[in-house]
RNA sequence: CGGGGUGUGGCGCAGUUGGUUAGCGCACCUGCUUUGGGAGCAGGGGGUCGUGCGUUCGAGUCGCACCACCCCGACCA
C-alpha cells in the first residue's frame, strides 16, 4: 500500500494533510473547500458526539433542531452579529433550475426569485431567538436549555480539512435566562464542560479564559475558551462560549415578567465545538507514523492481528481470539479481528499504527503454545508479551495508562512551550523562534493588540482565568497592567 | 484576492530537441508458494495524457485561454 507520510519536521502542513487522508479520515470533495469525512472520521466524531451529548444532558441540556436557512433580515437586527458574519454567508437566490433555452444543459430559473434572500445559517442565534421570542412570557419559562446537532456553512476564503471547512459539523447551545448572573453562569459551565471534555477525553490540555474584545464572537458581551497548543507551536481555540447579555433579547424582542411584574429582557449564552476537535486531535497526538487517537474516543481500541501458516492454525488462533474479544466486550473495550488473509502481519501493523488504534495484539503459533499475547500501544510503539489469562483486566489498565500519557505528554509540551516574558523584544523572538503560548503584561486596549499583530501575526488567544492578578507593564506601550494575557499564533 | 506549485490507469511518478503500439512503481484480478514489521514468482485487466481552441504531415510534448486542486500570505471557528 506504501502509505508513507511527510515528517513533522519536512512539512507539518502536509504531514497533518496526509494524516488525514491516508488514516482515512476524510478525503476532498468535488466541493471547494467541502470536505468528505469519511466513515473512519465520521466514528471519532459520533465518539465526541456521544460523549459531549452526554455532558450536556447531564448539565440540563435538551437538544432541538432549528432551520438550515435564515431570512435576511433576522440577521440585520443585531448590528455587530450583521458585522462579524456577512462576509462569510452562502446566500439562496432562487428556488427553481430549468433547461437551458439553448439546450445547454441546466441554469437558474429567473423567474423563481425569492422574495426574501435566505441565509444558509453560520450561526444560529438569529433563528432561535426569533423563536424564543414565542416560548417565553414569564420567568417561569426559563431558563430555556437547548443543544442542537447541526452543520453550518461559513465561506472561508481558505480551507483545511477539520480545521477550516466550508461546511463543517457542530453542535450548538443556546441558553435563555432570567438573570444575567445565571447567564454569566451558564457560559461558565459550558467552558468548563469542554475543557474537561478536552483534559479526560481527549487528552489534550486547554488553557481556559477570557477572549479580547477584538477576538470576542459577534454579537457576545463576554466570550470564553478553551486554547490547545499544537505541535507545532500554533494554538487552536478548541472551544467557545459566550455570554450573550441582553444582545439577541433586545434585537429580537424577548421580554419576560418576572417574579416582581416587571418587564425584562432575557439573558443569553450560546457555546459551541465542532468537527476541529478531530483536526485538534491529530496536531495535538500523532506522530510521523501516523494517527495516534486517545483511547476514549478511539472507534475502535484493540485490533487483533493473527500470525499463521496454515488454515488450520489460523482456525486455532481465530477461536482463541474469539475468546478474548469476548472476554474484552465483557468489560467494555471495543475490538476488531483482522483476519484478511491478502494481507501480511506487517503491512497490518503498519495499517494500523497508520490509523492510530490504541492497542494492537498480535497472536501467533508460539503465543498458543505459550499462551500468550504480543501487546503493542501505539502512543509508545513498546511490545511486549503478556499472558492471555485476565487480559481483560490487563488491558483495560493500559488503555489507561495510555490516556494518561497522552495527557502527561501533550501537557509536558505545552509547559516547555509556554514561555513568560517581559519584554516586546523578548516576545517577538520567542513568537518568531521556539513559538508556543506566550504570557505577557498587555494594557487591555485592541490597539495595542492590533499592532502586535500586526507586527507579529501573535493574537491574544485568551486572559487565562486562572493567572493571578500581577502587577506589571505592558510590553508594548509601557502602561499599566494587572495581569498577563495568554498570545500565540493561532489556526 | 496576491505569490508559488501540480494536473498523464485507483494512487505516486517518468515521458528527451514534437515522430507512429504512452511507460514505470504501488494497488487491482487469477494461480502457486508465503505469513512474528509494509511477501515472492508467473500470468492478466485498466489511460479520449485536466478542458477548449490553435500551430503542424504529425501534439502528452509547442502557443493561447480556461478549469480544478495543493502550499504560502491577507480574512476567520
Amino acid at each position: 500500500m506504501a502509505k508513507e507520510i511527510t515528517s513533522r519536521n519536512e512539512n507539518y502542513s502536509q504531514w497533518y494533510n496526509d494524516i488525514v487522508i491516508k488514516a482515512g479520515l476524510a478525503d476532498y470533495s468535488a466541493v471547494r473547500g467541502c470536505m468528505i469525512i469519511k466513515p473512519y472520521g465520521y466514528a471519532v466524531w459520533e465518539k465526541i458526539q456521544a460523549q459531549l451529548d452526554r455532558m450536556f444532558k447531564e448539565t440540563g441540556h435538551q437538544n432541538a433542531y432549528f432551520p438550515l436557512f435564515i431570512p435576511k433580515s433576522f440577521f440585520s437586527r443585531e448590528a455587530s452579529h450583521v458585522e462579524g458574519f456577512a462576509k462569510e454567508c452562502a446566500v439562496v437566490t432562487h428556488y427553481r433550475l430549468k433547461n437551458d433555452a439553448s439546450g445547454m444543459g441546466i441554469v437558474v430559473d429567473e423567474d423563481a426569485r425569492l422574495e426574501e434572500e435566505l441565509i444558509v445559517r453560520p450561526t444560529s442565534e438569529t433563528i432561535i431567538w426569533n423563536t424564543y421570542k414565542s416560548w417565553i412570557q414569564s420567568y417561569r419559562d426559563l431558563p430555556i436549555l437547548i443543544n442542537q446537532w447541526a452543520n453550518v456553512v461559513r465561506w472561508e476564503m481558505r480551507t483545511r480539512l477539520f480545521l477550516r471547512t466550508t461546511e463543517f459539523l457542530w453542535q450548538e447551545g443556546h441558553t435563555a435566562h432570567a438573570t444575567r448572573q445565571e447567564a454569566v453562569e451558564e457560559a461558565e459551565r459550558m467552558i468548563n464542560v469542554y475543557a474537561q471534555f478536552a483534559r479526560e477525553w481527549m487528552a489534550m490540555p486547554v488553557i481556559m479564559g477570557r477572549k479580547s474584545e477584538a477576538e470576542r464572537f459577534a454579537g457576545a458581551v463576554d466570550t470564553y475558551s478553551i486554547e490547545a497548543l499544537m505541535q507545532d507551536g500554533k494554538a487552536l481555540q478548541a472551544g467557545t462560549s459566550h455570554f450573550l447579555g441582553q444582545n439577541f433579547a433586545k434585537a429580537f424582542d424577548v421580554k419576560f415578567l418576572n417574579s416582581e411584574g416587571a418587564l425584562d429582557y432575557v439573558w443569553a449564552t450560546s457555546w459551541g465545538v465542532s468537527t476541529r476537535l478531530i483536526g485538534a486531535l491529530i496536531m495535538a497526538h500523532s506522530d510521523d507514523n501516523g494517527l495516534v487517537l486517545p483511547p476514549k474516543l478511539a472507534p475502535t481500541q484493540v485490533v487483533f492481528v493473527p500470525i499463521y501458516k496454515s488454515r488450520e492454525e489460523l482456525d486455532r488462533i481465530s477461536s482463541v481470539v474469539s475468546q478474548l474479544r469476548n472476554e474484552l466486550h465483557a468489560v467494555g473495550v471495543t475490538t476488531h479481528y483482522d483476519d484478511r488473509d491478502n494481507y501480511k502481519p506487517g503491512f497490518k501493523f503498519a495499517e494500523y499504527e497508520m490509523k492510530g488504534f490504541p492497542i494492537r495484539i498480535a497472536i501467533g503459533p508460539k503465543d498458543l503454545e505459550n499462551g500468550t499475547v504480543e501487546v503493542a500501544r501505539r502512543d509508545t510503539l513498546q511490545k511486549q508479551i503478556v499472558s492471555s489469562n485476565s487480559l481483560g483486566k490487563f488491558i483495560i489498565g493500559l488503555l489507561d495508562d495510555i490516556q494518561n500519557n497522552l495527557f502527561s505528554k501533550a501537557l509536558e509540551f505545552q509547559r516547555q512551550n509556554t514561555t513568560v516574558v517581559n519584554s516586546y523584544d523578548e516576545f517577538k523572538s520567542v513568537i518568531a523562534g521556539k513559538g508556543g503560548f506566550v504570557l505577557a503584561h498587555w494594557d487591555g486596549t485592541p490597539e495595542t493588540e492590533a499592532i502586535i499583530k500586526d507586527e507579529t501575526k501573535a493574537t491574544i488567544r485568551c486572559i487565562p482565568f486562572d493567572s493571578k492578578p500581577e502587577e506589571g507593564k505592558c510590553i508594548v506601550t509601557g502602561k499599566p497592567s494587572m495581569q498577563r494575557a495568554l498570545f500565540a499564533q493561532a489556526y
